[in-house]
DNA sequence: GGAGCGTCAAAGGGAAAGCCTTTGGTTGGT
DNA sequence: ACCAACCAAAGGCTTTCCCTTTGACGCTCC
C-alpha cells in the first residue's frame, strides 16, 4: 500500500471519476487508474464499481475511505512537523554549556533567541566542557559552548573569546607580582569543579603547569561551583583561580576579592563547537550565532569592565 | 514521502543502525540507507547524525518520529478495515428489497445472517422493485430481492420463487370462478403501492391485463402498504389483489379474507439480483445465499400453507 | 437509431525508482 | 596496529511509474 495510492483513491472519490481525478493531480488517466487497480489487487477487493456513468464505492471502499483520509492527513502532519523544525516554528534547540558559564551570558543568549523564535523550545544542558564536547561529537546535541582545549577531532571548533585564568585571593598582597603557580600551590587552595576533576580542560591545564613547575596542587577545599569557590576565597578560606570570563561584568563577583593574571599566563579560550560535517539545524545555527555575537561583544568590552586587579 | 520510507526510518531508530534495520526488514543495507537519504532530501533536513558507532536522531528526526508512527499505524488500520469487510468481520451488508416483501421473510434472512456474522451491520433498503433494480444496476447497492420483471440489462437476475397474483375479497362469492380482471375492474377497488404507480412491475402487469381486456382499473382507494389494502379488503371496503408470496405462512393475514388465483394467472416471480460482472462482496454474497435459501424453502412449502381459497 | 462525447481498460515504450552486490572509508574496540 | 561494525558510493538488473495511443462501453443528442 502506498500513500500515493491512497491519495489517488481519495481523489477519485472526490472528483467522481478517474479522469477528473487524474486531471486534478496532473496525471494521465491510465496512470491513476493503474494505481487504484493495484491498490485493489493488494487489498483483495474492488473499491469502486465502474458503472459507465460514475464511480460508486463498494462496501470495502466505503470502509477504506475514512481510514485513507486519516492516513494521508497523518503523513501531511509528519511532513509539517519536520518543516516546523526547519522553519524555526517548532521543535527544540539544545545548547551544551560548560558548567561555570556565567548565567547572565546564557540568559542573554536564550532570551534573544526566544524573542526571535517564540515557538522553538530551548534546552540548555551540560555541566562540563569535556562532557559537552563528547555529547556534541556523538551527535546527542548539536552545538555547545565550551572552554578549550577539547580533544575530540570530530568537532568543528570556532574560538570566540580568549581569556585567561586569574589568581584570586582576599589578600591583596597575594596577587602582587610575581603571580606564580608555586604561590598557588603553597597557600591554602580552593578548587572548583570537584566532580569532574582532571577531565576539565582548565583544571587539566592548571595541573600540567604545576607538574612542569615541580609542585603539587593539593586543594584544601574542593567545591563544585566556581561561584562557591569565589565566595570562600573572599572570606579568606584560601586562594583560588577563576576564569577571566567569569569576572567580566562583575555580576555576582565578591567585592572583597582581588584577582591577577599569572606571570606566565594560563590561557583559555571559549569556543562554540558543533559536529564537523553534520549540518546544523536552523535553530541551533541561530542559537550559536547569537552566542558568538554575545561572546564577541563581551571580548571587546572586556578591558574596561575587569574586576579589580590588585 | 512514502510509507516505506517512514517504515525504514522507524526501523532504523528501533534497531539503532541501518544495517540492523535492513536485516530486520530483509533488505540490503544500501537499499534502506538510500530510502532514508531520499526521505531526508525530500524533507530538506538530516534525520540522523551518522556517528560511527550508532545513529542519533537530529531534532528534526525527533519531531518526525511520533508522526511517522502515527502515519504507519493509520495505514495499517486502513488495510485492516478493508480486510474486516472482506473477512466478514465488519462493514455493512446492504440488501435492496421490494416494498411489500413479507416482513417475516426479511426478518428471517437478516436474523440468520447476523447469527453467523455478528460484526457485520445489515442495512435493508428499498420500497419498490424497480427502484431497487436501478440502485443495484448503478452500483449504489450490491444486491436485492425484487419482483420480476425488471428491465435493466446490467443485472444478473436469478429467479428463485414463482408466484402469482391473487384476487382477494371479504366476500367468498367474489372469489368463485370465473375470477377475471373484469370482475376486479367492476367492483370497488383497493390498490396498494400508490406511490410508485405504474413503475411497479406487478401493478404494470395488472394494468396491461386490464387494457387488453378493454376495462379500466379505477381504484376507489389507493394505499401504500399491501397490508393496509388487505385490512381494508377484509373489512369489506372493496376487493384487492395480493401477491401469493404474501399469503404464505398466513402471518398477519386477515382471517376474514378470501383469495383465489385469476383464471388466466397473473404470474410474478421473485428474483435475487446483483450487478452483472461486478464481484459481490462476501457479505452480500452470503446475504443473497441466505435469501435464496429462505425463498427456496418457501416455494416448496407453499402448497400446504396457502391461505383459504374461496 | 446512429454520431458524438465521456469514461475506463489495455498495450507498448521510455524514464525513474528500488534493490542487489561489491567496494571503500571511518570509527571503536582489542 | 589490526579487526569488526557500520555507512556511503558505484554499477547493474528488475520493477514500477507514467506517458500516449487505441479500443470498448454507455449515455446523450440529434
Amino acid at each position: 500500500m502506498t500513500l500515493q495510492q491512497l491519495q489517488h483513491f481519495l481523489a477519485a472519490i472526490e472528483h467522481g471519476s478517474f479522469s477528473a481525478a487524474a486531471d486534478a493531480l496532473h496525471l494521465a488517466q491510465p496512470s491513476l487508474s493503474e494505481q487504484v487497480r493495484r491498490l485493489e489487487a493488494e487489498l483483495g477487493t474492488a473499491l469502486f464499481v465502474r458503472t459507465g456513468r460514475r464511480l460508486v464505492l463498494t462496501e470495502a471502499g466505503r470502509a477504506l475511505r475514512p481510514e485513507a483520509e486519516r492516513t494521508v492527513a497523518a503523513a501531511a502532519r509528519a511532513a509539517a512537523s519536520v518543516a516546523d523544525v526547519r522553519e524555526l516554528r517548532g521543535g527544540t534547540a539544545t545548547l551544551g554549556i560548560f558548567g561555570d558559564a556565567p548565567p547572565w551570558l546564557v540568559g542573554n543568549v536564550v532570551a534573544a533567541f526566544r524573542r526571535r523564535h517564540p515557538d522553538v523550545r530551548v534546552r540548555v544542558v551540560g555541566v562540563n566542557s569535556s562532557e559537552v564536547a563528547e555529547a556534541v561529537s556523538e551527535g546527542r546535541i548539536e552545538a555547545g559552548i565550551v572552554l578549550l582545549p577539547v580533544d575530540d577531532a570530530a568537532l568543528d571548533v570556532r574560538p570566540v573569546l580568549r581569556s585567561q585564568l586569574l589568581y584570586a585571593s582576599a589578600d591583596p598582597r597575594r596577587v602582587r607580582p610575581p603571580v606564580t603557580i608555586e604561590r598557588l600551590a603553597a597557600g591554602p587552595l580552593i578548587l572548583p569543579d570537584a566532580r569532574f576533576g582532571a577531565a576539565d580542560p582548565t583544571q587539566r591545564a592548571l595541573l600540567e603547569r604545576a607538574q612542569r613547575a615541580g609542585v603539587r596542587l593539593e586543594p584544601h577545599v574542593e567545591v563544585e561551583q566556581p561561584q562557591t569557590a569565589l565566595e570562600l576565597a573572599a572570606r579568606g578560606v584560601g586562594d583560588t583561580v577563576v576564569s577571566e570570563a567569569l569576572t567580566l561584568r562583575r555580576a555576582g563577583f565578591p567585592r572583597a576579592l582581588h584577582v591577577a593574571p599569572f606571570d606566565e599566563p594560563i590561557e583559555e579560550a571559549l569556543a562554540v563547537i558543533s559536529r564537523r560535517a553534520a549540518p546544523l539545524s536552523p535553530a541551533s545555527r541561530e542559537l550559536l550565532a547569537l552566542a558568538e555575537q554575545q561572546l564577541g561583544r563581551l571580548g571587546q568590552a572586556a578591558v574596561g569592565e575587569r574586576a579589580p586587579v590588585a
